[in-house]
Parts: C-alpha cells; structure tokens; sequence
DNA sequence: TTGTACGCGTTATCAT
DNA sequence: ATGATAACGCGTACAA
C-alpha cells in the first residue's frame, strides 16, 4: 500500500541522503553505511532507514557514489547493431552472446553501456574509461583488421574481446577455434572426393581468415591437389551472398564444394544453386557454421560447424574482472565440432 | 604522433580540470566552457584548451558533469535478452529495433543502458530515474500482462513502449497495427475457404491477442462459419513450437490453417506439418508475422504479415524526448501488409 | 555502532 | 570573454 503510494505518486524534487538522515535521526554516514549493507550498521537501524527511504522514494544517486567512489560499476559493451544496414549472418549469434554477456555483468551488478564500434581509434575508447564512463570493455566482434585492437592492448584500458584467437594474442580473446573449423571442413570434403572449393566469406575479418586457413589445411592433410577460390562478400546478409553467388554461377563458374562463413550465408548459397539448377550435395557439398537453430530445419538440413559458446559470455566476463583486478588472464578457443546433416 | 604517444602510453592518476585549467593559463570554467563548446570561449583559447587536453590524455569526468548539471544524457532501453533461453521468435526483430533504437538514442548524444526486464515491479523502473542513471526509459516488448506498465504510465517517469497499442493508451507506445494484420489474415482465409483455424501464440501477450482478435474479426466479416482453436505457446522459440505442434498432430487434431504469432512459429509449424505427412499450403494454409528476412527463402516461401518498422526505432526516441521535455506524445499504429507467397 | 569533517571533479552564478 | 566561488550528493577518514 505505501510502496503503491509511492509509486503512484510525484516523483520529490531530489531526496538526499541527508533527508533520509534526518527522518531516520541518524546521520548521513549511517544512511550511506545503510545501503551499502555495511556490517557496521545494526540491522534495526538500517530497517528503519530502508523503510523510511522507501516511503520517501528516495534512492542513492549513483553519480554522486561513482564520482566519490571512483568506480563506475558499468562496462561498456562494444558491438556492430543491425541499425540501417540490413541484419547480417552473424546477428542471431551476435544477439545470443550479448544476452549471455549482458546477463553475466548484471549478476555482478554492473551497469551494461551500450556502444557501436564509432572508429577503430584507440582514443575513443580510452575515452570511455577516462570520462569514467565505464570501468571496462567487451568488444564483440573484431570487425575488419584488428590492428587498432593491438594498439589498444599496448594502453591499460581493460578490455576482452570475442573473436579470432591469435597465436600470440596481443589482446585477451574468446572465440571459437576457426582453425580447427576449418579442417573439419577440409577434411570432410576431402572424404568426399571434392576438388573445387569455393569459400564464401571476407578473408579482412580474422575469424573468417582462420576458417579459410583451416579449410586449406583439412584439405592439404591428405595430400590432396583440391583448388580454393574465395568469393568475398561485402557483408554478411543472405541478400548479399544470395546476390554474390547468383551473379558467380550466371558467369558460368562452377565448384563441387562450398565452405560457408555462416549458416545464414550457406543457406542463401543453396537456394543461389537451387535457383541455378543445381542440387545440394549431389553437385555441390555445402558447410555452414554457427549452427543457429534454424540451420537444422533448413530444407535440406545444413550440415555446419557449430562452436560450443555456452560459456563463451561468462568467460569474457570473468576475464575482464581479471584485467580490472590486475590480472592477467589467458585467451581461450572454443571447442568446435562438424555437425553433418543433408548437405 | 602525439596522439599515438598518449594512446600508448599509462593513464595518468586523474587529470582534472584544474589541471588543464593551470597548463592552459586559464580559469577552471573556462577549460568547462571549452568543452561545452560554448559560444562565450574564443575560439582560439578553446583550440589551445583542447589541444593541451589530448597532450594530457584528459576527458571530462562524467559523473562530475552529471551530478553537477542534473541530467544524465543517458536512456534505459528494457528488453527480454536471449540469455539462459534459447533465443525466441521475435528475436531477430527485437535485435534490430534495439539497433535501431540504439542509433536514434547515439545521434543525440545519449548513453544507452541496457536493462533486463527483472522484474514488473514500477518501483524498479522508477529507480532507474530515482538513482540519476537514466533519464528516460524505452521498453522493447511489454511481456505478458501490461498492467505494470499501466501502472508506471499513472506516475511521472518518462517512458516509451514498443509493443500492442491500446485503444485508450495509459501510457505512449509505437507497434504495428496487429489487429490490422489478424483481420488481412482472416480475410486470405476466408477466401481460400479455410474453416477449421489455428492461432498458434500466447494470447496473454497484448500483440498476440490483437492479431488473434484480428484474424477472427476477418474470418466473421463475410458471415463466415470458421472455427478458431488457439494453441498457446509457452515460449516463442521454433523447438518449442515444433514440439507444441507436433504433440498436437500426434493426438489426431486437424486444421486446414495456421496463423502464426511470427514467421519462427511458422516455419515450426510447416515442419511440424512436414513431419506429419501433412502439405502445405494444399492441406494445411500457413501465414506468419514479421516478414523476417529469411521468410522469402523459406521452402515454402512463406506467407507473412509484414509491418513497417522502418521508423519504429525514430519514432520511440522521438516520442521519449517528447515526454521528457514535457509533451504529450502520442501512440502510433504502424501500417501492415500481407505478403502472400507460397504458404 | 555512530557521528564530524572534508573532498571527489564538475558546472552555475555572479562578477569583472 | 574570463575568473572567483559555491554548490551538486555522496563516501571515507577519523574520532567518539
């Protein structure tokens, strides 16, 4: 009843903590002591406080304690959002991973911000910690070039990244092991039999290079005198590769074999080959990865690689607390597996 | 050359404004007025500020700024992230509105603090404006049961809604005309002569049940004698969908159509139907909601509601800073269409 | 267990 | 166009 009165009521000009104080005839101190649940304040004491706080609609302005405290408990969280370009391959992935890493920040009562990749400037990074915005960063996804990533590793801004893992990371990665992908693909269509392989990617993005690196590999084991192409695709929607691929079969090139970098960019290459008249797997093998929920009722079933990122949004987190903490904590791959299934 | 040094360099311990102030040979509300851009600094005295601040790796303190001017440039944008739960029908859409969204909130300025829907308690909501870290608030989905938002609406937090618009809005909200896109599905029904009719949602959620209301609306126009069964949904996740579908397929229940709650759900549905030995759109006719990119190259190509909400994401920051200047927005209907491909 | 006194880094007000 | 001064609301030493 007095929390619906509240509630329903104006919001006070700017309750202060010395209002509280003077209601509960305590002092500020103790207010503050209060809500910090300091072991300091005797539990009765700190009833009536609460209780009186409550019914004043007064909480702790937070600019106030992040400026005394110098902490700002927020992390600014940095990724590519599907905003005037159409959503791209990665994005159901992309969303999944920004719930597990905003839900992981939340659970450590940190505050989650929000940011788009502006620049690749090293500054306008900086500049979240310095403007104490935020005590921290999770950048998801590297983007093209990772250069301005490496350059950052160099400052002490405490940042983690979601992407490719380097040999000698210069920066604390998460990501799957894309190497490993892609020799799982290689070497299913080299036990297939298959010699022209088209990789349908950007090799600008280290995640999608490992993959293509690792295709190569699976496919070489074997001594195998198989052919890479690359198609590199501008972004990563279905349109796109759809448009890519139809434009490539229309030329009259062909390949028995693709390694797709996703699943959503294998599924627009099946109906590009479908519209073209060819049948998957009977002319051309395709591979996915991701293995997003719809790549198992895709018509056929994608056969993909998926990458085990059950963790993947805990892990950052924990590692970003280690940096913050002075630590320093190690890169991780993230196990990966073919799955096969009709194509 | 002297960005790269600083950029490389360690974070000096709090440059202040006062320092910047000393080096520059200028006043402390001086350098506060350069950085303001304020018309009142010469230009040249703002130049010789700025440059000194880069040398020294110096941003205004945030939370200096926000406590001292009493605003914080910053909105709380509320949705239900795919976190622990596997990710939902409504998903790709939500990722990109938030994006949208998102976009909107950066060009003026505003930080973006990403919240969970935790709980429907308005205390936890007006909190967010009681604590100074958010001036206004955008929720993305109103969940099922809108009564706390109602209730929210009834106190004096600026706040704006993506979801169901009531016709007598307690509070402002953008969403697709949902009733709109049930009654064009009751009418492509009617005229295919379709009589036994599924609704597959969950019709505590407000936009469910105005589609759903729609499609009978459009079914009863021509004194049609069709039926409607609703099969509720615990979640909107294609699995759980398929599951649901599939259970009721095995114990014998026919239709010869489906409305879906989105094109997730539908595509469940035909593979559920698939599965069953059930065709469509020759057994069972299916249309869905969203026109989500995949819609068109799904085998069938699917019949689908599309909404335009190209400027939902405008229209809600818009709306937001209309109510927190003081004005009284108002709810918008946006247009919907149906798309009739294969299904 | 609680209170006193001070400063965190900024911006607003007023004066010059 | 610039400077002096006083808050903004809180947390931390230190004292009691």
């Amino acid at each position: 009843m007095a929390r619906k009165d509240r509630a329903a009521g104006a919001l006070r000009a700017s309750v202060t903590m010395d209002d509280i104080a003077r209601l509960a005839k305590v002092s500020k101190p103790t207010v503050s002591r209060a809500f910090q649940n300091s072991p300091l304040v005797k539990p009765q004491t700190r009833q009536r406080i609460l209780e009186i706080a409550r019914q004043q609609g007064y909480a702790v302005n937070q600019n106030a304690s992040k400026l005394r405290a110098k902490r700002t408990n927020s992390i600014a969280v940095v990724m590519h959002l599907p905003a005037q370009a159409p959503v791209g391959a990665g994005a159901p992935f992309m969303f999944q991973l920004l719930g597990d890493v905003s839900q992981g920040l939340w659970i450590r009562g940190q505050d989650v911000l929000l940011c788009a990749p502006v620049s690749d400037d090293v500054y306008a990074y900086q500049d979240l910690l310095l403007s104490k915005r935020a005590d921290g960063i999770i950048f998801l996804g590297q983007g093209a070039g990772d250069g301005w990533l490496r350059d950052l590793g160099r400052t002490d801004v405490p940042f983690v990244v979601w992407g490719g893992v380097r040999d000698a990371p210069a920066y604390c990665t998460v990501g799957s092991d894309n190497q490993r992908g892609g020799v799982l693909a290689g070497r299913r269509f080299e036990s297939l039999g298959r010699r022209d392989i088209l990789f349908l990617g950007n090799t600008s993005h280290l995640e999608m290079r490992q993959r293509r690196d690792g295709l190569a590999q699976g496919l070489g084991e074997a001594g195998s005198d198989a052919r890479i192409e690359d198609l590199e695709l501008a972004d990563f929607t279905f349109e796109t590769a759809l448009d890519a691929m139809g434009r490539r079969l229309a030329r009259g090139e062909r390949m028995d074999a693709i390694f797709a970098g996703s699943d959503t960019i294998a599924m627009a290459a099946i109906t590009a080959l479908r519209a073209a008249g060819l049948r998957t797997p009977q002319d051309v093998s395709v591979i996915g990865y991701n293995d997003m929920p719809l790549a198992a009722h895709f018509e056929p079933p994608l056969t993909t690689i998926r990458q085990d990122t059950r963790h993947a949004g805990t892990l950052l987190v924990e590692k970003l607390f280690q940096l913050i903490d002075g630590g320093r904590p190690v890169s991780t791959k993230l196990p990966t597996e073919l799955i096969v299934r009709a194509t």
